[in-house]
Formats: C-alpha cells, sequence, structure tokens
DNA sequence: CGTTGTGATACCTGGCGGGTATCACGAGGT
DNA sequence: ACCTCGTGATACCCGCCAGGTATCACAACG
C-alpha cells in the first residue's frame, strides 16, 4: 500500500515485460491481457517516481533505472520463489538432497561422492539435477536445489560457502586428425588462434555475447554437436573427458589455470544432511586440503 | 495466483506474527485488524501446505518451517526493498554514495578514506550513515546502503565483494585501577575469565543470546554505558580506541586474532562511483601512516 | 465462576486486478 | 496521399479478495 515495498506480482510484470521488451507478447506470457499489464508497469513507474521504460511508439526500451530494476527484480524473485520452496522442503522430513551440476561435468568424481555419501549412513538420499552451464547459480538462490558442484575460477561463487573436491589441469579436446592432435602439450597461445577451429563464445552473465570469430552457443548440447563434428575447440578439465567423443583427443594445456572442482551452497545455510554431505566431501578429497575458503 | 510464488504482503505478515508471537500485536504493527492477519497467515499455510505456527490457546510459536521461513522472508523482503531503492537511486543522477559503518568504529581510518574519496575529483560524495552492530549487512542487502566499512573475521562478509582497508590487533579495554591494567600485555585466557568483569554478550545471527556471566547487550550505547561504569571488559580492534573513555587503558592481547577494517559492498554490483570508492581505498592501503600493527 | 485475553469465525464492503472494446499514432506498403 | 497493420494507451465494467466490525470459543487465572 505504502509508496515503498513492491509486490512480486508487480515485479514478475516488469521482468516480463522487460525481457520481451513488446507489451502484448510479455501479457500473454504471463497469461493476462495487455491492457492491465499496461497499468501496472505504469502504476510501477508511478510507485518509484521513476521512468523504467522508453515507448516510442515502436516498441519498448529499457531506461538505466529499467536496467537496475531488471537484475534486482530478478534476485529478488529468485529469493522469494527460494523461501517458499525451502520452506515446504523443511517440512518434508525425508526430503533427498538435491544437488545440481552441469550436464555431464565431472561424472567420476560425482560417482564417488555419492558412493561416499551413500556409504555414511546419516546422510540424507542425495538426488542429483543436471543443469545448463553457468545455471547453478540460480539453482541455488532460488532454492531449487540445496547444493552444487562448481567449478573455481570459471563460476561466480559469491555468496555460498564451498568445500574444495579436488583440483586438476586442463587439456584442449581436438579432432584426432588434426594437426595439433599429435603434439605432447599445448599452450593457451596454441590454442587461442587455431584459424579452422575458432573457440566457442558462451554468453556472459548478462545475456551478451564476447566478441571473436566462434560460434554462439549456449547449452551443453549444441556444444557437443559443434564438437562432434569438429566445428569448434574445446578447452576443458580434464576429468571433463569422461564426456567423450569418437575420433577426439585430449592434450594437456600446460599454461591453462588449474581447475577446482567445489561443492558450494548459499553461506549461512546449515542443515544437518547438508553438513553431513560436505563431511563426506573433505573425506574424498584426495589432495592435501586448502584452508576452508570464507 | 499460482500454488507457488508468495506476495512480498504475506510474507510481510507473516514476519510480524512471527517476531512478535502475538496476531494482535503483529496486527497493530502491521496497521490492520487482527482477524485479516488471522486468515492471510492461514491462507499462507495452505498455500505452501505447511504448518507455519503452533497455536496452542495460549500464544503462538514457531514450527522448524516456521523458522525456516522466517529467515528466507527476511532475505526475501530486504531483496525487494533493495530493488526499489537501489531503482530509485539509478534514477538519481547525483545521488551521494551511502556508507554505513558501525557508530564509533574505525574513525580515524574512515576520515582518511573520505578525504581521500573527496581529493579525487571524479568521485561522488559519500554520506556516512553509522548503524548498530552486525547492522552493516542487512545495511547493504535491503539497498539502504551502498557499501559499508566491516570488519573480518569478525562480520559475515558472505556475498560480499571487499577491498582490505588495515589489519591491526586488538587491546584490552580496562579501568585504570583494575589489577590487569598494569601488566604490558595480556592473553585471551587472562581476560576470557576475570571474575569481576564478564565479558558482555552479544545476540547471535539469530536473536540469542550465547551462555555466560556477562550482561547481554545489544547497542553500542549500552555497552559504552557498561564499560564506562566500569561493568565489562572490552576486546577491540587498537584503533577503535579512539571511541574513548576517561579512566580506562588498552593493553594489547597477544593471542587475539588480527582485525581486518574492510569496504565491503554487495557482489556484482559496479557502480562507477563505487569503484572510484573502491579505488581510493586501494590506494589508501599501499600508503600506512604509523599503522601499529600489534 | 466471572474476567481477561487469546486466536478463530461470520459477514459485509470497497478497491483494485483483470477483462473487453476502442483509441491514437507511427511505419510501411501500394 | 491513403489505407492497413501493429504498437501501447484509454475507457469502462465486473468479480474477487483484502480489510473492516462484531462475535465466538476457549484457556488461564483470580
Amino acid at each position: 500500500m505504502c509508496m515503498d515495498d513492491l509486490e512480486t506480482r508487480e515485479l514478475r510484470y516488469f521482468v516480463a515485460v522487460a525481457e520481451e521488451l513488446h507489451f502484448g507478447r510479455a501479457a500473454q506470457r504471463l497469461g493476462i491481457a495487455q491492457p492491465p499489464l499496461s497499468r501496472a508497469i505504469r502504476q510501477l513507474e508511478r510507485r518509484l517516481s521513476v521512468q523504467l521504460l522508453d515507448r516510442d511508439r515502436r516498441g519498448v526500451a529499457l531506461t538505466g533505472a529499467g536496467g537496475v530494476l531488471l537484475r534486482e527484480a530478478r534476485v529478488s524473485l529468485d529469493a522469494v520463489a527460494a523461501a517458499a520452496r525451502r520452506t515446504r522442503r523443511a517440512a518434508d522430513l525425508q526430503r533427498p538432497l538435491v544437488l545440481v551440476t552441469k550436464s555431464g561435468a565431472s561424472h567420476e568424481l560425482l560417482q564417488r561422492l555419492l558412493a561416499s555419501s551413500a556409504a555414511d549412513t546419516d546422510t540424507a538420499p542425495v538426488e542429483v539435477v543436471p543443469c545448463e552451464v553457468g545455471e547453478q547459480a540460480r539453482f541455488l538462490r532460488s532454492g531449487r536445489a540445496d547444493v552444487a558442484l562448481m567449478h573455481r575460477p570459471v563460476d561466480d561463487l559469491a555468496g555460498f560457502d564451498t568445500e574444495d573436491l579436488c583440483t586438476e589441469g586442463q587439456v584442449a579436446l581436438l579432432p584426432s586428425g588434426h594437426p595439433l592432435a599429435a603434439r605432447p602439450q599445448l599452450t593457451l597461445a596454441d590454442v587461442g588462434n587455431v584459424p579452422d577451429l575458432p573457440i566457442a563464445r558462451w554468453p556472459r552473465l548478462d545475456g551478451s555475447y564476447p566478441d571473436g570469430p566462434g560460434p554462439e552457443v549456449h547449452t551443453q548440447s549444441q556444444l557437443a554437436q559443434l564438437v562432434a563434428l569438429g566445428k569448434t575447440l574445446l578447452v576443458i578439465p580434464a576429468s571433463s573427458r569422461a564426456w567423450q567423443w569418437p575420433d577426439h583427443v585430449a592434450v594437456p594445456v600446460v599454461d591453462a589455470p588449474d581447475i577446482t572442482t567445489v561443492l558450494a551452497w548459499p553461506a549461512g545455510h546449515h542443515s544437518s544432511a547438508l553438513a553431513a554431505l560436505a563431511r563426506a566431501a573433505a573425506g574424498l578429497r584426495t589432495t592435501p586440503p586448502a584452508a576452508p575458503t570464507r
């Protein structure tokens, strides 16, 4: 009621419009008619005394403040959704622990973790959910998962507590007939500029793509297809080779940064089931431990 | 509309009831009547299919799931409030940067930081807001502040990016007449069990107090009073001594962990004004004056 | 026993969220 | 020029639900 405190409905509406940049489609996506949506957004702008969208008769554009609200609203909606999910799960006594991981990554490590967890009698069952690259953080933030396998330094670990699992070098994945495939090892300089095998470009956090010659991809399966066709070059942690293609060889890239696979969960969330899994993870660690991150 | 996605109104209502543990008072605090509040909470419980409160005719108690929702709801409401505040501020061109700090702490350092920032022509003006101990995180999370002075390892820095400013040892603050005041240095063992000067107990994150003989305090001014009266013993970073009382002496505690004062801001928030302040802060660190470490 | 204080129930009302119909207007086609 | 198409904005109506008042049911005290 007050000028402050927005309702999640308003935020959902705004996010829909900001993402579609089109009132009609946004309304359709929300399952309502367009006029109430227009009204709701105007009301939101009046509430905040801020212009969020530039409407110029032919389409809609975000203002600076609109961009800020879009980012903040997504975070807020994730938090609210997480509140609902976590509350439900807290009431469910024998809920499994949901672990989210990049689909296909760290297979062997995950197997060991699950085995170790299952051997420990007082751990809850673990349910593994795969997701697209870089989506683990949102799964955790929105409460769809309790814990994730992530990778330092590639993933954004801000706001999470972590337990290191293992550290490994990276390899380049090449078609076996390619000239570079015969080399015993490679450097980043070698793989960074191979005319016939440009490195694929992933979307940044804001959804835009970095410049470069490689193809734009945003799902694992797209990438898998490109690699299988020999259209792109991949530099990945050595263990991800479990994700294997025929007619490809893996060559170590000696100067690529080491990748540490970590178990990550929202900071400050201490359920007993999670603690048990973290203990199991700590026990797994083959290489001597580093101090727990803070 | 759907079973999922709660509205912030429901969360505000629930938090009020969960904090007051009393429908009448909660309703009064919310400025509504009691019956609609009862109904809203029941509706919330039905939506989630979870019992949040145990009502037993004489008062109300949180269930386990209720406790989870209380914590999550506070986070969510902070996030929504932050969305509104940050959006408004994004539209305000010459907004000052709001810096929140424990009232009274790090005076000298703060002076230098402000001076350094003011000297840099392209930094926005900085507005300093004091807060109670441990409240900085909520100020940042709820968007009431852009940046904070916090202390590692005492404050919870999860979810924040930080820039270290300075590190220093801790001192015990004692009435000058006390036997321990004559000692050139102390250890934690010395100060941990002084019968006539028990250490004050601060509330934990969940609001409960640790056990012990000392008085329970929750504001700086309460503490100041107790110290001034010679009723409690304080172990604080050396620089906080700027916060001085008559007839007290500071004695170094040699085995207390060093405290690092850091500039902290929500992870992933990159405004140019904030970046300028962080740069100023980094510049400060490289030119330490006579900062006596221990 | 009444008294007091708790949350729950019953019932009414107004506001607002949502719908339909329509307008205003710019961009392109012929 | 004209018309058409697609855009978001406006006008108006309706039904639901948030919120109010009055009251109940019951437990803990004297």
